[in-house]
DNA sequence: GCATCTCTCTACCACCTGGTAGACAAACGT
DNA sequence: ACGTTTGTCTACCAGGTGGTAGAGAGATGC
């Protein structure tokens, strides 16, 4: 059977329906019939709508972080790895916006959901907090970056949300908005 | 039966639950727990789900805006009313975040429970963005108005958003947080 | 050729959902 | 005193929910 990519088309339909209705308001029926299969196919992949959960937001917290690592590699040498990062974080939530909303999605959903999400980014954050703060910074310093760092990450949601909003407003979020998003996220960071 | 304050209370919680978890997520067994009440005292006081939500949003939206006819009408003569304004919206977003969150749960329910909301604001828009355009302008003039006053909408709604999350993440937004907000607005608002 | 593995399906189930019908009791109007 | 109104309840119902059991069709390994 060629190995077939049902599991990938459900992660897809998955994300977008937690992302645009909720978790608890998308049913596996509803995915199921986006992906154009039955309800039991998405059983068979992911032993329950938990696991599924988990499963979406390991994807996509796997996508962000890999987004991140690029742009962090793919910088100019001589600049702050900060501007690049905002930089990327923008694309991507441009791209693909449902990657950032699923993230508050999830966040509702109690610790139980949570846990898990918590677990994949805090070693990622610490990594994070430690290069912002600089090289030797003492651990005050790094703390304190830490904090500015989950400042910048709800900025970020709260962003992808906004936009999410205009649209369904019936206000294109144009490239002055994105400009304008992109200054502010950077303030935060940058202090 | 001394004229009971039910409905109010119904309308409280459904608000609590509709913003914290999601409309579609909160059934109506939930809200009538929180109430103390059975699921049919419901129903009895809004015909079916669908009013109530209707009920709540009225109501959110006619608290909101008595906030804001306040603000204009106590703000000093000499400055501008958007200051004021501003001040008022995030000062009600502080007390009652739900408030402002519930706006954003509606949007998703798609335009059969949007367009009651749209047909509540929209005069209201209106004549903002003529105030805010100032006496006299062109069309064109408030037309741009209208659009930079939905973005500060969005804006509003997004930051709602955002402290939720923070707190969620264990990150309480201090007062150095909400004066930042407050000047981004105001850069939104004035241009 | 045949057993096995992979994948999707049909057939259920217990429980929860929004909603209807109507009983019942306290308060009220006259 | 007594019918009516008001407010809450119990008893249901049809349909949807997440989940289980197991059949069956292709591909794969020997």
């Amino acid at each position: 059977m060629a190995r077939s990519d049902t599991r990938e088309r459900i992660l897809a339909a998955a994300l977008a329906g937690f992302a645009r209705r909720g978790v608890e308001a998308t049913s596996l029926d509803d995915v199921a019939e986006a992906v154009g299969v039955r309800k039991q196919t998405i059983l068979y992949w992911f032993g329950s709508k938990d696991a599924l959960v988990t499963g979406v937001v390991e994807e996509a917290v796997g996508e962000l972080g890999e987004a991140l690592d690029r742009a962090v590699a793919a910088r100019r040498p001589g600049r702050s790895a900060t501007g690049a990062v905002v930089d990327e974080v923008l694309r991507l939530g441009a791209r693909r916006p449902d990657l950032l909303v699923l993230l508050r999605e999830v966040s509702r959903l109690g610790s139980a959901a949570t846990g898990p999400l918590a677990e994949t980014i805090g070693p990622r954050l610490d990594g994070a907090a430690a290069a912002l703060a600089g090289p030797g910074a003492d651990p005050a310093a790094r703390e304190r970056s830490r904090r500015r760092l989950v400042e910048a990450g709800a900025r970020v949601i709260a962003t992808a949300v906004e936009a999410q909003l205009l649209t369904e407003m019936g206000v294109e979020p144009d490239r002055a908005w994105l400009r304008r998003r992109r200054s502010d996220l950077l303030a935060v960071l940058e202090g």
